[in-house]
DNA sequence: CTTAGGG
DNA sequence: CCCTAAG
């Protein structure tokens, strides 16, 4: 492919990564852009995306482990190519098919890699290095690119220029020492140099301000009983750190640790690009979030930024299937998003919503007829749902965070748990509703809230039997039947019944006056009893109306007929009505009566009633309301 | 699944 | 609304 001035490809590309057979699995999707001329990003094409279809693939296959982690975008500044990291991994041939206007650099790089993995590791997953100090960086499997960016930071690797270098090979160098704060993806140790550790250098106290790199590897080694190449110095210290401390809460540099405690720290340490870390991290949100051009040139660390970002949380999706390496990126990255960034909701994410969509509409509703009505509506739900989430978005789908307080992202934990009740999920699910109510309260918003909760409960019906509690105390229950039915089997198996029993309940809605019209336009139509009718016919766009609920809501009307009604003709209103409950108008009331009366004496022939007599003028209201 | 009815 | 029983 073409990497010149005038645009170079980019890859960065949407896939899901579908590891965990189950539900865990986190898929990080990546946009595949491309840059332009002028530094910008702009949405890639579909030959982009063809172009690089191939890698995507590979990647899905080669990628066992923990190396995803490592998986950072190369940015090769102006006229780049981006590239997941595992697209470049053990591929020489594709890098070459990639880089060859760039032969000189890339070529030479290459091979100084190959020739370096070869003596490191058997699958050694190489990838640009740094061309103008070699020796600064070293090649790990997996996860170099990123110890080359954290190297980067480091005081004793120059940190390079972001946008001045503008000849090729230099920004493509440059790129890999483009300094990179903490909050990117943490360098990852290749776990699998099995070193016996040697904890004799951990004793007493110790200083790791003054030791050296290499003595700082050795420390690591010493403590987490593996070896890195890691060069970066102040992740090697906060690495060490924590591992000593068995803590997060490290600072990255004048660390004295003793006795596996932190003793002092001096603040005199610098961290070279802390300053500018905030704003980067603002942009690159909003990049992602809104997938917007990107200044290329000033936007260089930006952009870089954003591509960690998105690998970022990448990352700590894939820890879950990483059970060796467990310690290191997974707390940090947890720990640094949470102080730095907030956690965008994952494209993921709103493809599950939309997945939640049509899981109500397929799954409930058998008859595709009611879907197409009710899509329209669930559309904009869709969006605005997706916004909230996005301005709250901040916490990790880990189950205390959410308690704590938001609850954005518990409908993503949720689905990835599909088909694996937990009782104690429903807990902090509760505050899910609520959030989304709180969002919309529009006019038009109460509406489609409806809507798209009834969405949710439909879904949870069709994957995790457990319930939500609304914010206003209301429950949405899953659908009774299929908790019937999956109680004995899998519910049964991760919940208690009686949990299920109290916490089931579907969400309050009341009755407005529309649906009861289009409720008593359907039965005059189809006949009392025939709720299935009605609903299909009627309440289309009502997806949380069950025929069920047509027929509770029927009988309590006619009860309504027979109280309420008698009541106002005696000129006493029993008691005083809730201004909040809009009381049902006599006249549907009068007509729920005749109705009634007529099907129940016509002896509940069904023939359509069509003759309401005297009920012409509330016929024609359903006539409209119905279609 | 759909209805009916009791809770 | 929920739960069940019965077509």
């Amino acid at each position: 492919m073409e990497v010149g001035d005038s645009h170079g490809a980019v890859v960065n590309k949407s896939e899901e990564n579908d590891f965990e057979k189950k539900g865990s699995s986190d898929p990080v999707v990546y946009q595949l852009v491309r840059v332009e001329g002028d530094g910008t990003l702009v949405p890639a094409t579909e030959d982009d995306v063809l172009q690089f279809e191939h890698f995507l693939h590979d990647e899905k296959v080669d990628l066992p482990s923990i190396e995803d982690v490592g998986h950072v975008e190369e940015f090769f500044s102006n006229d780049c190519i981006l590239l997941k990291k595992s697209d470049l991994e053990d591929g020489s041939s594709k890098l070459k098919t990639i880089e060859h206007t760039q032969k000189s650099g890339a070529d030479l790089e290459e091979n100084r890699l190959q020739s370096m993995d070869d003596s490191l590791s058997p699958p050694s997953k190489c990838s640009v290095v740094h061309g103008q100090q070699p020796d600064k960086f070293l090649i790990e499997q997996g996860d170099n690119s990123i110890a080359q960016q954290n190297n980067a930071s480091t005081e004793t690797t120059k940190s390079t220029v972001l946008n001045d270098s503008c000849n090729a090979e230099k920004d493509k160098a440059d790129a890999c020492s483009r300094p990179v704060d903490d909050t990117s993806t943490e360098p990852s140790v290749s776990g699998v140099n099995s070193s016996v550790p040697d904890f004799s250098i951990l004793q007493g106290e110790v200083r790791l301000d003054d030791l050296t790199i290499r003595e700082l590897q050795e420390a690591f080694r010493a403590t987490f009983g593996r070896q890195t190449t890691v060069k970066d110095k102040i992740w090697l210290k906060r690495r060490i750190t924590m591992g000593l401390t068995n803590s997060c809460d490290v600072p990255s540099s004048g660390c004295v640790v003793k006795d596996y405690k932190i003793v002092g720290r001096d603040s005199n340490k610098d961290m070279p690009n802390t300053g500018e870390i905030p704003k980067i991290g603002l942009q690159a949100t909003s990049l992602v979030r809104d997938q917007v051009i990107l200044p290329g040139n000033e936007g260089d660390s930006p952009s870089s930024y954003y591509y960690h970002s998105e690998d970022q949380q990448g990352s700590s999706k894939r820890f879950k299937r990483v059970p060796i390496h467990n310690d290191e990126p997974q707390v940090i990255l947890a720990e640094q998003s949470t102080n730095k960034r907030t956690r965008k909701p994952t494209k993921r994410y709103i493809e599950e919503l939309s997945d939640i969509e049509t899981h109500d509409s397929t799954g409930k509703l058998s008859s595709p007829a009611k879907r197409t009505a009710r899509d329209e509506v669930l559309l904009k739900p869709r969006v605005v749902h997706f916004h909230e989430v996005e301005s709250l978005g901040t916490t990790y789908p880990t189950r205390k965070d959410t308690l704590g307080g938001f609850s954005v992202h518990v409908p993503y934990v949720s689905r990835t748990r599909r088909g694996r009740p937990r009782k104690d999920f429903i807990s902090f699910v509760d505050k899910e509703p609520f959030v989304e109510r709180n969002g919309v309260q529009t006019a038009v918003g109460m509406m489609l809230a409806k809507e798209r909760e009834e969405g949710n409960r439909v879904r949870k019906a069709s994957e995790v039997p457990l319930t939500v509690n609304s914010g206003r105390g209301h429950i949405e229950a899953v659908d009774r039947k299929r908790v019937q039915n999956l109680q004995p089997n899998v519910y049964n198996a991760a919940s208690k019944p009686k949990i299920k029993r109290g916490l089931t309940r579907k969400h309050h809605r009341a009755w407005t006056l529309c649906e009861v019209m289009k409720l008593v336009d359907g039965v005059a139509r189809f006949g009392a009893g025939k709720w299935s009718e009605i609903r299909k016919l009627s309440f289309s766009s009502y997806s949380y109306r069950t025929s069920v609920d047509l027929k509770d809501k029927w009988r309590n009307l006619i009860r309504a007929t027979q109280t309420q009604l008698p009541a106002q003709k005696d000129g006493v209103c029993p008691r005083k009505i809730n201004p909040s409950i809009i009381p049902i108008p006599p006249s549907i009331l009068l007509r729920v009566k005749e109705l009634n009366e007529l099907q129940s004496q016509g002896g509940g022939f069904t023939a359509p009633v069509k003759f309401s007599g005297q009920n012409s003028k509330v016929v024609q209201e359903k006539g409209s309301g119905f279609l």
